[in-house]
DNA sequence: TATGCTTGCTAACGCTCGTTAGCAAGCGAA
DNA sequence: TTCGCTTGCTAACGAGCGTTAGCAAGCATA
């Protein structure tokens, strides 16, 4: 039924409701008390379930990270295929991810400062790791010539902006498919790197 | 000697370091007395001088929400001028705002949520009024044909979230200067909007 | 000298927070 | 039927929260 997560658990029930509250309010902001009653039950019965609060934000942003990565290496497994292509897969992909659960994807860009050490600095890491991978991308393709560009770094974090952007303003009954704003992003992104015009 | 309020007040200091924290922590997850603590004082002590932790919050969005529409008349006042320059203009303005103070900024950007109303809504249309504003010029330009987009209100959304990304990156001791930064992003937007290439 | 503003203290208010302990009903599997 | 897992309750813990009241020292101005 819900596009996010299945409703067999009452874990995975408890954490798609906790993110749409932690997107909403924050999780600072965000009482377990609250959640609880958007349950339909007690702060403590929670506990039954969950080992803490910040176990949920833990999970919502890791799990995204896992996402983001997956669609990365889905979209630059062949080789083959031009980068400048590839960097248009791997574009489509980060939108597909955002669009898919834009209420997770708010708190993954958003909450992940409220995590407490270890996991913020192994997040930090995690995101680091991901734009160099973008960042790699683009400076291949200036590389071969295909992107024109004087910073790669410059171009990937006003990319990656661009991108992160979207679950700000996006909303699923739109009259855009995420698919439609997947590739129009990228056309807008790339025309300006790619520096060729499609139509006037 | 600071950059970004002056010291003559125990109230601008008071907002100066709050800002700060409200940066590094989030507004609700800043308590008083920690903002007291860092200022040297106690927690009861700092109502001496404001009357609640929102006055702040509220202080800083709609003053910099003053900074911008000031920033942006200012570019936009000469009509004589071609709109891809006075677009370049604002952008330019915008980042000056953004890297004055960037603290402030991403307090701006982030913790506007936690305003309680009716200030959050009258945060939301001043916000919009801005986007609406820069919004009309792009229209304008591509009326005019000096700019190439299908569509403004996209182009818009992804321009300003390329800027609104700047405080999260960037550093005052950072190899570029603010107005560097300005025109490369400039550059690097209209190179695209504009369809045409100043280099290889 | 008197006034009043700025600045700061201590102590406490009522409240909410995340979390835990202990208990119990329901229910599928052994 | 018994076991154990899931689910949920009530009551309470210690802690921290934003804020207020009442008081007082310093200091510039009248």
């Amino acid at each position: 039924m819900t596009p996010t997560a299945p409703l067999r658990s009452r874990k995975a029930q408890i954490d798609r409701v906790a993110t749409s509250l932690f997107r909403a309010r924050g999780f600072a902001a965000t009482s377990m008390r609250e959640l609880a009653t958007e349950l339909g039950l007690e702060a403590g019965s929670l506990y039954s379930h969950i080992k803490s609060k910040e176990e949920i934000l833990h999970r919502v942003c890791f799990g995204l990270a896992d996402d983001f990565f997956a669609a990365f290496a889905t979209a630059t497994t062949d080789t083959a295929v031009p980068i400048a292509t590839q960097l248009r897969l791997a574009i489509e992909g980060h939108v597909r991810v955002l669009t898919r659960d834009s209420a997770a994807s708010t708190v993954f860009l958003q909450e992940w400062r409220h995590l407490s050490e270890p996991a913020r600095t192994e997040f930090l890491a995690l995101r680091d790791r991901y734009e160099a991978a973008f960042r790699a991308l683009v400076q291949q393709g200036i590389a071969t010539g295909e992107l024109h560009a004087p910073d790669a770094s410059f171009v990937t974090l006003t990319l990656l902006a661009s991108l992160n952007w979207l679950p700000a303003w996006y909303r699923p009954d739109g009259n855009l498919t995420p698919d439609e704003i997947a590739h129009r992003l990228a056309e807008q992104l790339l025309q300006g790197l790619e520096g060729r015009r499609v139509s006037g």
